[in-house]
RNA sequence: GCCCCGGUGGUGGAAUUGGUAGACACGCAGGACUUAAAAUCCUGUGACCCGCAACGGUCGUAACGGUUCAACUCCGUUCCGGGGCACCA
């Protein structure tokens, strides 16, 4: 009998769904496991060997947690919604909706090829109006909750209004929101409602505002600051302009400090963390006001408003930098130096978002105007350069050129004297940024290390009342709304200009279906089109959609209870599943779907939805898997090719060859001129009467023919080796390339368990003989080995451990049902299909699914004595079979009558015996 | 520029707490079985040196230096690769 992979993996998928294997109850008596895959968007292009890389390491923990008697939740879904179902819909005429669904019924297809266990019976789809039901209800809570800045939680906007009805607003501080005008309970209960809603508005979690937004012309939409990757669209690559426009916006920066905090709380690599800390960009320093002196006849009596993290260099301040957008400019600029202000402005504000960030040039001009330095009175020049952000800190800053790099190169640019104030240690070559450097130079900050003399001059700042420590972050609020159609639609109607939130029970607002998908009016979205949609009786509809990361924020959650029609989650059963244990998935969504998921979260706690406010206990980030190229060389101009070892003889282009074409590095030519019609009379110098190719390491990718379809591994070798192979691969985090190599190696050890069961001649192997002490030994090395190695996710030391274990075994010839069993429960999580196989052979009745993974016993693995490495002076000399229980001295004699110990030390005296019990012995000469 | 991760045979990688570097697998070489092939099995395989042989020696984990009886592992300096952040004040 051989090992057939082919029937027996249809017939055990097949099984496995006719039996519910994997459907997961709620058991409030068992203890309970969540393990998360990421959510793929079903793209077009469907999965490559490099996605599974997760699910698969995902799918063994959660069958091994099964076997170690949990309730395991382990679903499946898709983030469904998104921008390249809409463009392929106006590139091909197809409907999202279409090929959505078609997209994920191939991705499903390719799922339940490598037999994994979800229960898809929890799938969910971000796309579903039962899901978008309650991502709009969510939404509405965010609408309707503020930021208690005083008990630092969000909170009904009832609580609000409570407050303005009784106290009015008299401390922004406290209460959130800077652009609003204090008011007294008695001015705000003579508001009318309009007024009312649009102070509201200004303290809402979700809020409708005009701000500057990342526009992007090609995809008519506006995107968040994480789906730009160096000023362009993460998606396609289009520019990305800054633009003015009514947007909504989720208040994320109110969370800033606890996405912070919370860092600590959970499992994440550290790289992970670093990666969400920069995002959130924390920074404390000071905020100071700068008397402003100028000819200009529109000032107005205007200070300048800095921020520095280093206010304890205040004496070193040479000049003063704004940003070329910041409003002062107008204000301050001088008659002589306006036309030149105005022309370096102006090239600035015409540069694209990515022209700007490559500028390395320096750049800049006098405002003409001056500040007036607080403590000496000295008067300093003010600068505007592009170096300053108008969108960081207050827009202007305070320059050091003695203390910072950047100010020292403008400074030494433009010729500007620099003040030292760090005595002999500034030499006029580079700035000093030190801070275990004390001031000189300072007035009262002289003699002082910068961190007691930041809070000595902040102390001082605040006594003459011209600054105040401040705490500034990088992060802003995140745009929420796009112009686009393949999204959720906002359950907001508008009705005077006052955006008005529907009821729980006009939900789901559904997406209409549209012809046609095209830009509305003024930069609107495709929805706009349809006016009968648009206008209702209580006014107009929010014809924005919302963007992906609005449903990926709480998917994990509605796994839990997904068929629920009254609530977006039962919160007894989350209160049972409760945080993810194990979450995998890409680094590419380190700072946007985790932070953003990571905010609902603790929106949803604070208003008393659920009972935790981290979403994620552990995360892991899988590798990506390289594609392994291959490189022809034609000769240039011709249609000849040339083997890669005479390459070099010849004036080559190097084409991609499909890898499906070659067989290690060798080309199959004659498919190779079947490939394309062009090379149907391609020509070939080779080498040894064979076509060789050259080889490089890129991502896997289409357009480098070096996809890997898991379809085509599993045909050709089963789920259970490409399972396998995947995690014998390398660690889970390392990224590394695909090579189909290897696999033979994992698939013949496949074959040769199954050959411990079954002879190919003979048949039926296995005996019910006792085992023997050997054989119980290298059975409970085995178990002990796969649950140190599953713990702790290294999964290719654990396919390893199998092969020498059934190397072992078949050494020893063992064919005893008892180890072979325990065997196969071991390997379940790992190989399923063919586990469950044996197991059904050797005479089980119930699914090893349901199996308990079995303990190690100390009793079968000690050993009553070691050979122990003998070194001499550390290099390891000879090996010596001591008993454990031996002593120090019992082993130094033993260790010295050795001949070739002697025959080492030659007579000496050793200086000093190390005995390390069960590691090794020393001698020191 | 700053931060994080990494660098081990021809290849993927192992060495979990400082204790026999190179597990396991691929590849390669030789052999067995076979008319032959496939499949399977066996042996060898870091480099160098000595040798009839060895269960002989030297070197060896990017480079150099340090700590230690002992370093892939800890510390310092440098180089290289990958990722993130970035005129962020």
């Amino acid at each position: 009998m051989e090992y057939n992979f082919r029937n027996i993996e249809k017939k055990w998928q097949s099984e496995w769904k006719k039996n519910l294997q994997y459907k997961v109850a709620t058991n409030f008596s068992l203890p309970k496991f969540y393990v998360l895959d990421m959510f793929p968007y079903p793209s077009g292009a469907g999965l490559h060997v490099g996605h599974p890389l997760g699910y698969i390491s995902s799918d063994i923990y959660s069958r091994y947690k099964r076997l170690k008697g949990f309730n395991v939740l382990h679903p499946m879904g898709y983030d469904a919604f998104g921008l390249p179902a809409e463009q392929y819909a106006i590139d091909h005429g197809i409907h999202p909706e279409v090929s959505t669904n078609d997209n994920i019924d191939n991705f499903r297809k390719q799922l339940d090829n490598i037999g994994f266990c979800y229960d898809w019976e929890r799938e969910v789809r971000t796309c579903d109006p039962n899901y978008y039901k309650w991502t709009q209800w969510i939404f509405l809570q965010l609408f309707d909750a503020w930021y208690n800045r005083k008990k630092n939680k969000a909170e009904p906007i009832a609580t609000l209004i409570n407050i303005f009805e009784t106290q009015g607003v008299n401390n922004n501080e406290v209460h959130c929101s800077s652009t609003v005008i204090p008011f007294s309970k008695e001015e705000w209960n003579a508001f009318d409602e309009k007024k009312k809603m649009e102070i509201l508005m200004q303290y809402r979690l979700a809020y409708c505002g005009f701000g500057e937004v990342n526009w992007c012309e090609v995809l008519g939409t506006v995107l968040a600051n994480d789906e730009i990757i160096n000023g362009v669209s993460e998606r396609g690559g289009h520019p990305v302009v800054k633009r003015k426009l009514r947007q909504w916006y989720l208040r994320i920066t109110e969370f800033a400090d606890r996405l912070l905090d919370g860092l600590d709380k959970v499992d994440f690599s550290e790289s992970m963390k670093e990666m969400q800390r920069n995002w959130v960009g924390k920074s404390s320093g000071a905020e100071i006001k700068f008397q402003l002196q100028t000819s200009n006849k529109n000032f107005q009596n205007n200070k300048l408003v800095v921020y520095t993290t280093r206010p304890d260099t205040i004496f070193g301040v040479d000049f003063m930098v704004i940003a070329p957008e910041h409003e002062l400019v107008n204000k301050i600029v001088t008659e002589e130096q306006k036309q030149e202000v105005e022309k370096y402005c102006n090239t600035v504000k015409k540069k694209s978002e990515r022209e700007r960030m490559a500028e390395k040039k320096i750049s800049g001009i006098s405002s003409g105007a001056f500040a007036i330095h607080p403590f000496n009175c000295k008067k300093i020049p003010v600068w505007i350069s592009e170096y300053v952000l108008i969108g960081y800190g207050t827009g202007a800053i305070m320059a050091v050129p003695s203390g910072d790099q950047r100010d020292f190169l403008f400074a030494k640019h433009f010729s500007i004297p620099i003040t030292n104030i760090f005595g002999t240690h500034f030499i006029q070559e580079e700035a000093i940024v030190s801070n275990a450097i004390a001031l000189e130079n300072s007035d009262f900050l002289n003699g002082m290390f910068p961190k007691q003399a930041i809070q000595v001059a902040i102390n001082k700042f605040e006594e003459k009342e011209i600054g105040r420590h401040k705490v500034n972050y990088k992060i802003h609020d995140a745009v929420f709304s796009r112009q686009r159609y393949w999204g959720e639609p906002f359950p907001i109607v508008w009705k005077d200009g006052t955006a008005i939130a529907l009821n729980e029970n006009q939900l789901p607002v559904l997406l209409p279906s549209l012809q046609e998908i095209k830009p509305g009016e003024d930069g609107e979205g495709p929805l706009s089109n349809l006016i009968a949609w648009k206008n209702i009786d209580s006014g107009i509809r929010e014809v924005n959609t919302m963007p992906g990361y609005a449903g990926s924020s709480w998917y994990f959650l509605r796994y839990m209870d997904p068929k629920n029609e009254t609530e977006f989650c039962n919160r007894k059963i989350a209160d049972y599943w409760e945080q993810v244990d194990l979450y995998i998935g890409g680094t590419e969504h380190a700072v946007g779907h985790l932070l953003y998921s990571r905010m609902w979260t603790k929106c949803l706690f604070d208003l008393g939805f659920i009972s935790f406010d981290e979403p994620f206990k552990k995360l892991i980030n899988q590798g990506k898997i390289g594609g392994d190229s291959r490189i022809a060389y034609r000769i240039h101009g011709t249609n000849q090719f040339v083997s890669a070892g005479l390459k070099d003889n010849y004036k080559t282009d190097e084409l991609h060859v499909d890898v499906s074409l070659v067989d290690g590095m060798e080309l199959n030519f004659e498919s190779f001129k079947k490939w394309k019609p062009e090379f149907a009379n391609a020509t070939f110098i080779l080498e040894s009467e064979k076509y060789f190719c050259g080889a490089r390491l890129e991502k896997m990718s289409k357009r480098y023919f070096n996809v890997v379809n898991p379809d085509d591994v599993v045909d050709k070798y089963g789920a259970d080796t490409f399972r396998m192979y995947e995690m014998f691969l390398g660690p889970l985090e390392q990224d590394k390339p695909w090579d189909t190599k290897g696999i033979e190696g994992v698939h013949r050890f496949l074959k040769k368990l199954w050959r411990l069961f079954f002879d190919n001649q003979k048949g039926k192997q296995w005996t019910t003989e006792k085992p023997t002490d050997a054989e119980w030994k290298v059975l409970h090395k085995t178990i002990k080995k796969i649950e140190e190695d599953t713990e702790r996710f290294s999964f290719n030391t654990g396919v390893s451990a199998f092969m020498i274990c059934v190397n072992e075994l078949t050494d020893l010839k063992c064919n005893k049902q008892e180890i072979l069993e325990k065997l196969l429960i071991l390997l379940a999580p790992y190989a399923p299909h063919i586990s469950e196989e044996l197991w059904f052979a050797l005479g089980n009745t119930n699914s090893i699914l349901n199996a308990s993974f079995p303990t190690w016993e100390e009793k079968y693995i000690s050993e009553t004595s070691k050979t122990y490495p003998v070194a001499i002076n550390g290099k390891t000399r000879t090996e010596i079979n001591i008993d454990l229980n031996a002593t120090q001295q019992q082993v130094e004699e033993i260790v010295l009558n050795n001949e070739l110990v002697k025959k080492w030390i030659e007579g000496k005296q050793p200086k000093k015996i190390i005995y390390v019990k069960n590691k090794m012995v020393n001698i020191v000469l």
